[in-house]
DNA sequence: TAATATTGTTATGCATAATAACATAAATCA
DNA sequence: TGATTTATGTTATTATGCATAACAATATTA
């Protein structure tokens, strides 16, 4: 069993970056296994509960994804009755999102439990580290519209 | 266009994560395009290079992916000569696999270019903020392993 | 020797993400 | 006003990343 050595690419923040966003995101998905949840509809439901009203194209773009990509998204919480899509008065090409009664209910159940679990996950390491290192990624996240 | 509110999704460290990751695999994939590679095509190629003769079962290790996924990605890369599977006599289940000539050169070519990229990508944030980043990274990469 | 484990493989499925093409509706402009 | 362009949501399709089950060949172990 030789170590194996990976000194090349822990030279790209990138690397490091997708390994420890592995982590973290194995640990999501386990915690929202049980609620039924995928990383997309849950993010999707958090910010219908928080944004309601809004509509698919402005929430493709937070999300960051493709408006046929959301698509499925929103057609599954309008199943599972979390979320209603209800046409716009004013623009009859758009739906409004809300979320319904249970939408805010499962809301408040998997915000808990997310938090719990990221909070465990992390409980190693010190929070002032830990808002460094956001202040880093928010830089990194705007990084590309800053430069050429 | 009313602005839209993530500061629900952003109390988690992983959304940072995901949103900060994202920007960056897109400039990889980028990079990587023109020498027609993709990130685990690439991630593969160099830890090969680094580790001349290591078999499919550690690279699948260290790279954090199944067995099954390698094998395609193998495939490719000795379709395209720019590495070799030979049998270990030793073992003869295991490929020791071995870069090619043309797998060291595009190996060199393409880290210039991937590093040239990201260090432009990142070229706004401090190296010392970088550096703190990555060791927070690397806490969370164990923290698995770490915690229950 | 018999049972078990490892390596690589095929087949399969799920989740995430991108593009093209389209109908409907709104906005623009000439 | 009417014609053109743009925006929204949708369908279809594809690529990519990642996981599991099942298997043949080979090694290991009990």
């Amino acid at each position: 069993m030789t170590k194996i050595n990976d000194e090349t690419l822990r030279t790209f923040v990138g690397y490091h970056l997708k390994r420890s966003f592995n982590v973290i995101q194995s640990d999501l998905i386990d915690t929202l296994r049980p609620f039924e949840l995928r990383m997309l509809t849950y993010s999707a439901l958090v910010l219908i509960v928080d944004n309601p009203g809004l509509n698919q194209s402005r929430l493709s773009q937070i999300m960051d994804i493709e408006r046929p990509n959301l698509v499925v998204i929103i057609d599954e919480l309008e199943e599972r009755e979390l979320i209603t899509r209800e046409r716009v008065p004013t623009d009859r090409r758009s739906y409004a999102l809300h979320p319904t009664e249970a939408g805010r209910a499962l809301y408040r159940e998997t915000l808990d439990a997310v938090t719990q679990h990221e909070a465990k996950l992390l409980s190693g390491i010190a929070p002032v580290q830990l808002e460094q290192m956001i202040a880093t990624l928010k830089l990194i996240e705007t990084a590309k519209k800053g430069q050429a």
